[in-house]
DNA sequence: ACTGATAGATTAACACCGTTAAGTGAAATT
DNA sequence: AATTTCACTTAACGGTGTTAATCTATCAGT
């Protein structure tokens, strides 16, 4: 009876065929730009069969954010939980916020700075979604530092979501804006991380 | 002989028409969603009468976004030249910028936040555009600062990014990601602006 | 083994989109 | 009066996301 069994793992291959073609078109040419029927001429599917697998391009584009937001969350563990100095772990783990998605471009655009005012689906709510728990991470280090008396004793949200706003700038700036004259890469990022966290210290 | 300055009125007056229906409708319904026939409609004329007065739908979108820039620094002058105190100068010109782009977040999009890697032109150049006078507004405040010892003698540039980076970031969070459960707006502008300045102070 | 249901994939079609080429008609020039 | 100019329109091209209808091959039940 292993038949249907077959059928099935048939069908999860061919979605994520899909998810793997679609994946690598949208970093390398971006979301606009890669079309249904482009996506189905390179899997050698037709168009439509997408549909059969996921509702519509919003949620090819969704299921690529989490994993997006999933590989974002595991380079920020790398870096930062081998380190012991609470400080030092919270600017390692900002900064490599910023260098996946400058190395990333299409793929923070499409995740951090889509276009306004759309979601998924309608009943979409923000908890449990990959971006709440990356960000929680950030929280969990801020609240650390804080525990251990390196950063001030002020609200802890506020703090994270600062931090988040700063180093979601400085990334947006680096991908957006590439004909502005930045000074180098390295000095504006330390720059923006050090007079934050420091601005924060007791 | 003034039949001819006539027809020259005119036709920018019908350039001025189409200006103000297209930027109320990307402010209210965001660029992609806006059509050039959908424009047309309400100036009544056929879509391709656009054509004749913009090169394309590209080319209107940047001028509204010259426009922007411009309503962004008068904003900005208006509400930090009565002030003294060179810090708090400074910072109130920040705040400033975040809450213009929360309060035009359809126009902060499209002239912050457009997709990337796109330009009105191929002979583009930054040097001139209202993106850099408004930049170079903000570098004169933090020459100033610390021309007067209130903020720390380092590099001039990276320090005028670094806050660029944490407004734009502020900014482009609180529009984007509507549903996450930001702290009090005006704790998180506070807090991402004093982190920041006083993380740069002497 | 034949019939009918099931389900994956396809073709055709709809209503849009930005943009270009060709055509129209009235005013200005000669 | 004939011709040129020019603002404007219509028609068309090649593309888009998406839906409905259709095909076809495999499966289940008799």
């Amino acid at each position: 009876m292993g038949i249907k069994e077959r059928r099935e793992r048939e069908k999860e291959n061919l979605r994520q065929d899909i998810l793997d073609v679609a994946r690598e078109m949208f970093a390398t040419e971006g979301y606009e730009s890669v079309s249904m029927r482009k996506i189905a001429d390179k899997i050698e599917y037709s168009a439509t069969t997408i549909y059969l697998y996921f509702k519509d391009k919003n949620e090819l584009l969704y299921q690529i954010c989490e994993e997006t937001f999933a590989q974002l969350g595991e380079k920020i563990r790398a870096v930062s939980e081998p380190e012991t100095d609470l400080i030092i772990r919270l600017k390692k783990g900002l900064r490599a916020y910023i260098e996946f998605g400058v190395a990333h471009p299409h793929h923070y655009q499409v995740t951090f700075m889509s276009p306004v005012f759309s979601h998924p689906t309608d009943e979409y709510h923000y908890e449990g979604s990959m971006g709440e728990r990356t960000f929680n991470f950030l929280r969990e280090e801020v609240t650390n530092c804080v525990a251990a008396g390196k950063l001030r004793n002020g609200d802890i949200d506020a703090i994270s979501q600062a931090l988040w706003a700063g180093i979601h700038g400085t990334t947006s700036l680096l991908i957006g804006h590439i004909d502005f004259p930045f000074v180098e890469q390295n000095k504006l990022i330390e720059t923006v991380i050090d007079s934050m966290v420091d601005g924060f210290k007791t």
